[in-house]
DNA sequence: CGCAACTTTGATACAACTCAAAAAATGTGG
DNA sequence: CCACATTTTTTGAGTTGTATCAAAGTTGCG
């Protein structure tokens, strides 16, 4: 596991985001603050103080088990709010996936606001469901054989980042696996796998090409 | 897969819960109904007009997977209230284990319960996080052992029924197996395992006594 | 440029699945 | 209430997908 730690954390330039009722209350609100890579943005059980909006980077969260294995419980990428709790605290914890940019806001000026302003507390209902929806998602995803958990991370990642075709990946091999409850050996053989199918292409490690979205599809389905 | 479907579903008398704060409600404006077992409560992408609350009997909701494999969400015995959906729309099926008396409420008339009652309101966000603690704890029983998936289930499935030691399952071994993820076969030769290890005795196949809570604590931790 | 981290590939082991059938439990009609 | 049909559960034998252990490539940072 990689060391790190609470590195590069300061304030940011503020910058606005558009459509989601909740982005103008960040960008008003939010402190944008730096993140570096592997830094850990909350602790599991800490209190939950604060909401947070992705700007830039990718952020996990996760979960360590009793025998030392890691389990993320999702990533969250640019325009993604994560970190709102229903109850007191954290339930996972946050890490940098890479040097990020994330605006910060106060929990309770959130839900103050939601008070007075209802498409915010919308907003916040709406998430909460969004929330549990990709976890419910996540169970699924855990029963399915290798290349189907790869096929459809793929094209989660492809429906979010909307890049038509390439996903850039912001995360390791590593946190990939422990997102889809695999060894790095296997994701590592299965994109490698896939590549070999011609599903897709992998120009670097890092860089992945949906060359067949019928066939990821079927995959995933 | 059965074929059952909706026999039995009367009115049945009404029987007041305390503790919860959501009970008063489900007792003074829920209507208690019987459902067979194996009856459909509600189907995956209906209209999620009502709220229940299992009186009697047990509940589980089930997505099915595009291979024609069933994945069951949750089990809901007595007491527990589910069909709360934040969207607009049940994400998954629910059906009647066996059979059951659900008390059922109109969604909207708990709403607008809670605009006036703040305790109702407070319950509802409760319930809305739990559900989602819920989820995520079973994505981490998940990426575990057969043995430890059994474990936990059994452990769970003591701490709700409370009954000292020995649990009377309501489902079966297929129900429990597409819970975990696992095969029936797979469930059922974890419990003889289990029982060879003494950690658990199989009286009969759906009654389980606890032997050994170390060492089934230990399986799950 | 060189070292450390990350990724890929290879060989082998093993946990869980599949297919098959026996055993036990459950429900039903006579 | 019993006998039979059906369903559920258990057990067995063999297969397979993924993990593990090991090592060779790659990449990227300092």
């Amino acid at each position: 596991m990689l060391a790190a730690a609470r590195t590069t954390i300061q304030p940011a330039l503020a910058k606005a985001t558009s459509g989601e009722p909740l982005a103008q209350s960040f960008a008003q609100l939010g402190v944008p603050m730096l993140y570096a890579r592997d830094s850990e943005i909350y602790g599991e059980g800490e209190e939950a103080e604060f909401v947070y909006q992705v700007v830039s980077g990718a952020v996990r969260t996760y979960k360590i088990l009793n025998d030392g294995r890691r389990q993320v419980g999702a990533f969250y990428l640019p325009g993604d709010v994560f970190g709102l709790e229903i109850s007191e605290t954290h339930g996972l914890s946050a890490e940098a996936v890479c040097n990020a940019t994330i605006t910060v806001i106060k929990r309770s000026s959130l839900w103050g606001l939601a008070k007075s302003d209802s498409d915010v507390a919308q907003s916040l209902w709406t998430l909460s469901a969004r929330e549990l929806q990709r976890v419910q998602k996540h169970v699924l995803l855990l029963v399915r054989t290798a290349q189907e958990r790869v096929a459809s991370f793929l094209l989660e990642l492809a429906d979010r980042t909307a890049a038509a075709g390439v996903i850039e990946l912001p995360m390791s091999r590593q946190d990939i696996a422990d997102y889809l409850g695999l060894t790095v050996e296997t994701v590592s053989r299965t994109l490698t796998a896939l590549e070999g199918q011609a599903a897709i292409a992998l120009p670097s490690a890092r860089r992945v090409q949906l060359t067949n979205m019928r066939q990821l599809r079927r995959l995933d389905s």
